[in-house]
Formats: C-alpha cells, structure tokens, sequence
DNA sequence: TGTACATCAGTGAACGCGCGTTCACTGATGTAC
DNA sequence: TGTACATCAGTGAACGCGCGTTCACTGATGTAC
C-alpha cells in the first residue's frame, strides 16, 4: 500500500509529538492556563511516559511556542480560503462576522490557547503571539488598500483601522468563546454587537482626512 | 496621638492582608500570571509563615477575588474623579487618552493583573473580571448618552459604542504596559495611534441613524 | 535475500525539591470585673 | 487602676504528594554489506 518507504519510525514519532500538541491544547481548556500546566500532565494525557517528553522539547516553554506556531497556521489557512472565495460587497461585514464565528466554532482549542497566552503566559509566548497578531494586521491592512475608498489611505492609516478591526474581532471571539462554554444563546447577541461594531468604524471611514499625503 | 483606640490588632492584622495582597501583585509582575503563584510565594514575600495565609484568606482564590476587588475600586476611583474634572470637549479625546496613561503609568501593577487575568487565569476570576468590565462600560455609555447627539441614541446602541470604545482602550492598555517595561519610546506613537482610532469611531456617530426607535 | 550492527523513541526506577495543609504552640492584645 | 482570663495573628515542625530531571535500559526500525 505505501508506495514511498516513509520510515515508520519517523512516522510514529510526529504521530506522538502531535498526540502531545493535543493533549497540551486540551488540558489548557480545563486549567487555568498553558503555564499552570505541568509536563507530567501532558505525557500522561498524551499517553506516553513523562522523559519521553525530551524526545520532542527541551521544556514546555518549547512545546509552547510550537502550539503557538500551529494555531496560527490555522489562522493563516482560514484566511487565504476567506480571500480565495468571492467577495460579496453586499453584506460584507456579515459575512466577515460569519467567517469569524465559523472560525471560531471549528477552531475552538487553538483560539482558547491564544487568548489564554496572549496576556497570561511566558513571555516569549506574549511576544510570538503579539508578532503574529500584528502580522495579521497588516495582512488585513493590505487587503482592506484594495476597497474603493481605502486605496487612497496612506499605509499608516490602513494600519489604524487594521488594528481597530482586529481588536473587535479579537474581543468578540473571546467572548464567542465564553459564550460557545456557557451560554451558547447569547452567541446571536454577540454577533449582531460585533457587526454594528464594524459597521460603526465603516461610516466614519468617508469622512476621514480623504486626501493621501502621498 | 490615636484619639480613636482603633484596636491594635485589628489594625496589624490589616496591615499584613495588604502586605499580601501587595506581595502577589509584585509576583505577578515577574512570573508568568496570578495562578501560577505558590501560597508559600506569596507568604514568603509578604513576610509572614505559610500558615499565616489561612488567618486571612481560605485560599488562593479568595485572595485573587481580593486583587480583582481592589484593581477595579482604583479604576472607578479614577473615572470618578475624571468625571468631576472639567470636561474640555475641544480636545476631548486626547485628554481621555492622557488619562489613560497617567492611569496606567499609576497602577502599573494593578493594570497587569487585570490584562493577565482576564482570560488566563481561574475561572471565577475571568468571571469577576468580566463583570467589572460590563459595569465599566456601562457606566461610559450613561456617560456618553449626555453629547448632544449621542443623547439621541438608544441604550442599546450606546453600548455598543462604549464597548467599542472600551476594547480599544483595554487594548491600547495592554500596549502601553508592554511598552513602558520594554520600550519606553513606543509609548507616543501607541498614544497618537490611539487617538486616531478613537477619532475615526466617532466620526461615524453623526451617521448612525439617528432617530430613536423610542 | 540474509545477517550483523547502529540508531533512537519510549521505558522505569530513582533523586531531591517546593508545594498545600494539619496541628499544637506562643505571646501580645482585648475584655470583664 | 489592677488582675485574671479569653482571643487570635502569627509560629514552626511535620506530612504526603506531584513535580522536573538523571540515568541505564529495551527492543523495534534502519542501514551496510
């Protein structure tokens, strides 16, 4: 059946480095936080013995940055597919708002992992996570140079409001996530907050200083 | 000198719960967040025996409860006093901003539990947290309902704008905190971006629509 | 293809350490008379 | 005011526990011939 070699051995070892990515992202969802967690924790909820863990990482902190880089190829992926399908102009924002839900929804352990890190965990976790944070806000900024009005925006500008949208988006999904938990019929209400939220910034968008200083 | 007798002990004994709950804040400041904090760290900074801690809380928790307490009363204390304040309404947003700073650059410590704690720390905590934050941004739509076109809008809609308002300051909080430990000279530009945001949010207000559903 | 050796992911025992919590205590402060 | 007893914030020894890390190991997989 295997038609390329593919060592097993090698093989294995990812399949057990991710059972352990997993079960570091699942622990996180019942405590406190990634950095309450203990690395005796996540061998036996991975199902291994805890000085396999050395085979993989130097410490947590290593595990950690590799949960990070994973969550946010997630990320990335959502968003070419979100750029790759048509743009509807219509009922832009709504649509954008849906994207995040879905993202939300089908993302839940990686999203509940950055929020969880972003202010609360080891430093280098802040600082991997604010660069990618802001990498996407530019990303953002980029594709928003495209609209009618906005490829007049100097760069400095887009990132402003980048930065805005992000921020919106990035609280309400944190609250989508206490939501998705608990309370799963206030989803709806924090929909309809979040698109009037963007639609807000949207109206006063004509109105700023319209021209580029070049 | 005392004219009141003001017991001793009782006086001692509140000298040492603050000496606590100072403790875990300066902890917080060099680890990772408040619930990876020991008791015996906590004790042990505080100048007291492990088993000193019980006198005062029943756990770790309750001493956080205690922190989140004392955090937001220093806010409110703050917004009180803005409000008292005349309000310059030509340059009304960046003296909000200025604020701000001075806020934060003034509780340092009780800022950084906050924006650690809010998403990663202990659930019931998260929940305080939360709560305190509604209220906040309640309190600033009753605020904002009082500008001559805002006193058009409806309640719902006014919350909409203080919570838009609020992320984008918790969130230019929680730069500013980065920034004045790392680099100090960020701190303008995270300001002028502030203000800009700020700026473009409002000027989508006179567009909103603006009758009242009653 | 078959054999002999190398690699290395995962094992299991052992270690010293800081943890939260218990308990009986001490001695300064508070109270009753 | 003075005395005799009660209160209780803080002490110090002790406990059992899970932790991160070390080490020598095992045995399946990989490699060379």
């Amino acid at each position: 059946m295997a038609v390329v070699p593919s060592r097993v051995r090698d093989e294995r070892k990812l399949q057990t480095r991710q059972a352990m990515l997993h079960a570091a992202l699942t622990l996180v969802e019942n405590e406190h936080s990634f950095s309450s967690l203990s690395l005796r924790e996540v061998t036996r909820e991975a199902g291994i013995v805890p000085t396999a863990f050395y085979r993989h990482f130097r410490d947590m902190e290593e595990l950690g940055l590799a949960l990070v880089d994973e969550c946010f190829r997630s990320l990335h992926q959502s968003m070419r597919a979100a750029r790759a399908g048509a743009l509807p102009t219509e009922h832009l924002i709504a649509a954008s708002v849906k994207i995040l839900v879905d993202y939300v929804r089908s993302n839940r352990l990686h999203i509940l992992f950055i929020a969880r890190e972003r202010f609360g965990g080891m430093s280098m976790l802040r600082n991997a996570i604010r660069n990618e944070l802001r990498l996407f806000a530019s990303e953002l900024a980029m594709d928003l140079g495209r609209f009618p009005v906005l490829n007049q925006w100097r760069a400095e500008d887009l990132q402003i409001l980048s930065g805005l949208i992000v921020n919106t988006m990035v609280a309400a999904a944190e609250q989508m996530l206490e939501a998705q938990a608990q309370r799963e019929e206030e989803m709806p209400e924090i929909v309809r907050r979040t698109e009037k939220q963007v639609r807000l910034i949207m109206l006063g968008v004509p109105l700023w200083k319209p021209k580029p200083r070049a």
